[in-house]
DNA sequence: TTCCGACAGTGGGGTCGCAAT
DNA sequence: ATTGCGACCCCACTATCGGAA
């Protein structure tokens, strides 16, 4: 198959908003596939190269090539030649990857190289991903919708689903079960604003403490442990302490959901950050292990002694778990039977957070485990802190937002009477917001820049955020950790924000 | 008819490790 | 030694479509 193919497909998929539309535009398209290109034109037409990680961003791609005058290029050339690219390494590699960028640009017509753009940059923005190419998939074969989403789930991958399933049909998917020593998609959650939000809309739960580390899945099969991250990376290597908690368990062969975090010698958890830099280690594994010792927290079991646990409701699930696992590698948990035990429940966040971790998860204790979706069965509750910060700058929007001022930068006072840069946010804007702010930063400009503008520090608004970390990026030494917009608040003069002091004294764990 | 679940898009900060400067 | 970049951890929020209620 030819790749203009691909690239005329994404470009009309991407021109229409109805999802039906895009889902058979996809559909036609794998039926016309070859058996060879399939694993190749499925992950295209989700917006993601089969090989995963390539080593090729934004800047390897810097300068743009002359297109070919026609299609030439073949969906299997490309791949192979992406593959070449990808396994380039040492000294000199990376004036190597450009030359074989260019030279695979030069072979594309103008469209081929946008596509191929998209697809090295991860932003294809076709308005369909894995999901919608599921659905294509199940379209193009007569599959149920349902079990190819399961067997996706199951597999932790489309393209294994995709190569089953067109080769031999509908009863592959059959094949796709839960089998220790392969990750599934883990379930995730959604946010609620308060315990008696989240116990209002689930019934009888488990309120149980949310620890802020590294997701992980354990497998453990006789001897043998795995451990893989939320995208299913294997990093075993990294965490020989878990390696060694699995194997300390009764059960020999089982598959358990948690959280690896780092405690401190008091059994407070550290940083997020400190979990992360060790989780992230790679080279000398014992040195860090040294370092930032690390400990799997467990809240769910997916399986034991091969008996499928997922649909049981969590309940189920649960005691399973309280079996294998003794309880202090359980997260702590507190039940609540309905909406009479809110207050009991919110006596347990406070304890939670006064213990330093950040929040809770409410789960209903009827729910099956819903891997790789955002179930609404888990619903996570954490404190949300504000302050009113000036905008100091702004910058252009991509795609949707081209045209409009939308990352903003945000500043607080300081003691000299001058404002210092505490982060950056995106987020919590209406299009209407979004279309009046770009009009008032704009009044408000006193210089431009390629990438947006600055302005004059007139302008105050109310940032929600979940905490503060250290940074070696802005002047005050600390960032806000997920900043968002609430409002802008133009009954407020620069003068009435806060200021880096009284940020610094609302954290003082942070400070210190 | 209205409501709401699922999706995609738009980016945020940090850390590690590698290659280039 | 330092800097720039890519990959991968954590993530919030809005708009939209289309099925459920």
């Amino acid at each position: 198959m030819l790749l203009t193919r691909l690239a005329d497909v994404s470009r009309e998929v991407a021109a229409t908003a109805a999802r039906s539309r895009k889902i058979a535009l996809l559909a036609e398209l794998f039926r016309d596939a070859e058996p060879d290109d399939v694993p190749i034109v499925i992950p295209y037409l989700a917006g993601r190269l089969p090989q995963g990680r390539l080593g090729v961003g934004w800047k390897a791609l810097g300068q743009s090539v002359p297109p070919a005058d026609g299609p030439t290029l073949t969906v299997r050339e490309v791949d192979a030649r992406l593959t070449e690219l990808g396994e380039v390494s040492g000294p000199g590699s990376q004036a190597e990857r450009a030359r074989l960028v260019a030279a695979l640009m030069g072979a594309a017509t103008a469209g081929e190289q946008r596509f191929l753009l998209g697809l090295i940059t991860g932003e294809v923005r076709q308005g369909a991903l894995d999901a919608l190419a599921a659905e294509g998939l199940a379209q193009a074969t007569g599959a149920p919708p349902a079990d190819v989403r399961r067997a996706v789930m199951l597999a932790g991958s489309l393209q294994a689903v995709a190569q089953a399933l067109l080769a031999q049909g509908p009863a592959a998917l059959d094949r796709f079960r839960l089998t220790v020593g392969r990750p599934v998609l883990p379930m995730l959650a959604h946010s609620a604003s308060s315990v008696a939000e989240a116990v209002g809309k689930l019934g009888a739960c488990a309120v149980e403490e949310k620890l802020d580390g590294i997701r992980v899945q354990v497998h453990r099969d006789g001897d043998v442990v795995r451990v893989y991250t939320r995208t299913l990376d294997d990093i075993t290597d990294r965490l020989p302490e878990v390696t060694r908690a699995a194997l300390g368990l009764a059960g020999r062969r089982f598959v358990l959901d948690g959280e690896v975090i780092a405690f401190d010698d008091t059994g407070r958890p550290r940083s997020f950050q400190e979990t992360a830099g060790r989780v992230g280690s790679r080279v000398d594994v014992a040195t860090a292990a040294e370092a930032v010792p690390v400990s799997p927290v467990f809240f769910d079991a997916l399986s034991v002694d091969d008996r499928d646990l997922l649909d049981l409701p969590f309940a189920e699930r649960h005691a399973e778990l309280a079996r294998l696992v003794p309880e202090p590698m359980r997260v702590r948990r507190a039940l609540a039977a309905g909406p009479d035990d809110v207050p009991a429940m919110e006596g347990f966040l406070a304890g939670t957070l006064a213990r330093g971790h950040e929040g809770v998860v409410v789960k209903a204790l009827d729910a099956p485990y819903s891997a790789g979706r955002r179930g609404a069965s888990w619903l996570k509750v954490k404190p949300v802190h504000t302050l009113d910060l000036v905008v100091l700058a702004a910058e252009w929007g991509h795609g949707r937002r081209t045209g409009k001022l939308s990352n903003l930068h945000l500043g607080a006072r300081t003691a000299d009477g001058g404002f210092a840069m505490l982060g950056k946010t995106f987020k919590g804007m209406t299009d209407a917001l979004l279309l009046w702010q770009t009009e008032r930063l704009r009044d408000l400009a006193v210089e431009e820049h390629g990438w947006g503008v600055t302005v004059r520090p007139e302008l105050v608004v109310e940032i929600a955020y979940d905490g503060l970390q250290r940074s070696t990026r802005y002047p005050a030494g600390v960032t806000l950790r997920f900043a968002r917009v609430l409002r802008y608040r133009e009954d407020k003069r620069p003068e009435e924000a806060d200021t880096v002091e009284t940020l610094l004294a609302a954290h003082p764990e942070v400070a210190r």
